[in-house]
DNA sequence: CTAATTAGGACTAAAATGGTGCTCTTTTCG
DNA sequence: CGAAAAGAGCACCATTTTAGTCCTAATTAG
């Protein structure tokens, strides 16, 4: 149901690797032959994580890349985002509400289980997702509170 | 990232309105015109609930749908899985191990960190959705054993 | 200068998603 | 009985998303 994407899964890996690489840059070849990936396709991955700031890049030859913080500053949520992009939760937002009110709160609660995951997956780090941490044992989720007025994407339209 | 999708975010406001309904049985046409989505996509929707054991149908001329279980006894998890289908958390699955080994640990992270949100959205009923009442402030998540051996579907090909 | 390497796109194929339509069966009711 | 009102079960289509490749320009070490 829940799914992160392939490229999710593959840029936790790459990452994983820069963590463990030495503190000399790496290139994005070396990553890729190292967990046996499309050198244009580790490519493509870490350019997104330099552009979200995740990774640091040196360009030129000897160049490539490295953590820009530590694995354990690093977040699940952060990784998600760099790589799926600012996935709107939401089609129809705060400002341009849909005309079925009605019914949308039930759609606004589906939007705060999103939050409150999303907050639970802000609190594991990319050093959990590489030592194979377990994860503790009751995960604080934020307090959901339901706002009314704010509607969600549904059922805007359709004859 | 992660999001729900449409149709379950629709189902959900079908569930809905069955659950406000009375006893009798409610026809897609109605619930359609209700919550002014198609008549064609609310019943495919109608049609995947019965499908998973969440709404009974009955057909004929004055049949309809019932709410197989109170409100209270329907799971956000049940309700996507029911919409969304069993979305297979993994392509490389336990009985036929990848050949990436060594880095693997880390997809299967990820796995649990599905499962552990699994677990959460199975302690949210359709009564919760519903009312919009708030989540509890904190949600306990299943333990996440990391299993070695059991790969991620992670990294398998690619040239 | 040259080779290595990242930046930033465009591009493509394949799959998922959202939505519609059609035909058949079941059931109620006149 | 026969017609009308449902649901069942598909097949189908359009659009979007995803995964993956490739090309050209800019950078930098040696």
């Amino acid at each position: 149901m829940f799914r992160i994407s392939k490229m999710t899964d593959y840029g936790t890996l790459v990452l994983s690797e820069l963590g463990a690489a030495a503190d000399a840059p790496t290139s994005a070849g070396d990553i890729a032959s190292r967990i046996g990936l499309g050198g244009a396709t580790v490519s493509k991955l870490l350019k997104r994580l330099a552009h979200a700031g995740l990774v640091n890049s040196q360009r030129g030859s000897n160049g490539g890349y490295t953590l820009a913080r530590p694995a354990s500053a690093i977040s699940a949520a952060e990784i998600i985002d760099a790589i799926e992009g600012p996935v709107a939760i939401t089609d129809c937002a705060a400002d341009q509400p849909c005309d079925l009110e009605a019914v949308c709160g039930v759609g606004n609660a589906w939007q705060n289980i999103n939050r409150a995951i999303r907050a639970a997956l802000e609190g594991i780090s990319l050093d959990d997702l590489r030592t194979g941490r377990d994860i503790p044992e009751v995960m604080p989720l934020q307090p959901m509170t339901i706002r009314r007025g704010q509607l969600p994407r549904s059922a805007t339209q359709n004859n």
